[in-house]
DNA sequence: ATATTAAATGCAAAAAGTTTGCATGTAGCT
DNA sequence: AGCTACATGCAAACTTTTTGCATTTAATAT
């Protein structure tokens, strides 16, 4: 695999890589740029297509790797979904992260909430959990489809 | 499959299935007494164990048609997680299923929370999502799994 | 620059979860 | 009891995810 878009590859990506002490190669740096960029959640396979068309083709096994990896590591959240796919989002410092999906569409959006967050910790507390982290999904009809339904 | 024991189970697992509309065949009664009884989320697997365990050998093959005949109708909820494995659990009329799961040992709770439903029910209505139902994990440490780590 | 070494990647294949097609069996009704 | 539509079991397909191993590469020292 070359490295041509290296150089015009944000430097925030490496940095990130080298903040967490990890080897800042050519797979993860495209796995995180493609995350950066994409402002959404996204599956593996998604990872993987979005790498292929913008840049370089790189395995999925690899992907699979990264991910859990950063995950570890505390970049990104997997959020595993009935269906029977991931997604994969990188951890702000805006809050909590929540899924709304389209049972319609099947859009995925994010948002975050730092309320929510909050009474998650409180019901953690009342049951005698010490909470690292939280997944939300809200089920629903998104905006676009409820017009369509009228 | 012998209904032996359909004399001695809860009536109440028959009403549910006739007001579903649903046929009160063996294996129906069998996934839903399971859930019923168990009292927590169980995963496809658990759930064919717990009938072979307890009453008679069906299919796996079944149970996933049957779950998700019940989600359908608003019997059970599936849970997707990380792990590869979905969780299923009944539909109570408390309020909102939230899951804890405890990091190190495994075990998944599950507990109840309006108002935290309420709070979904806004997020969703700020993003013009016509929210349906929800999904909530607090990933974390249990009680006793803390008490261990002293 | 080159060599070294531990770590990361690619490939193939396995493993696990879930779905599908089809023949058979059964619940609910007459 | 018989009919019919629906449910189940079985086998196999399909999808996602993981694992083992050989090869390549990033980071470091020479």
């Amino acid at each position: 695999m070359q490295s041509i878009f290296l150089l015009n590859m944000a430097i925030d990506i490496v940095k990130i890589l080298h903040r967490h002490d990890l080897r800042s190669t050519t797979a993860r740096r495209l796995v995180l740029k493609v995350l950066v960029d994409g402002k959404k959640p996204l599956t593996h396979k998604q990872i993987l297509q979005r790498i292929k068309e913008e840049y370089d083709s790189i395995n999925l096994v690899s992907i699979y790797r990264i991910i859990q990896k950063f995950e570890e590591l505390g970049i990104v959240h997997s959020h595993s979904r009935s269906g029977g796919f991931t997604l994969c989002s990188l951890i702000g410092d805006s809050g909590h992260h929540v899924l709304l999906s389209c049972e319609q569409c099947g859009k995925v959006e994010e948002c975050m909430d730092k309320e929510l967050c909050k009474k998650e910790n409180e019901i953690a507390k009342e049951n005698g959990f010490s909470p690292t982290s939280h997944l939300n999904e809200i089920i629903g009809v998104c905006e676009s489809c409820q017009l369509c339904n009228t």
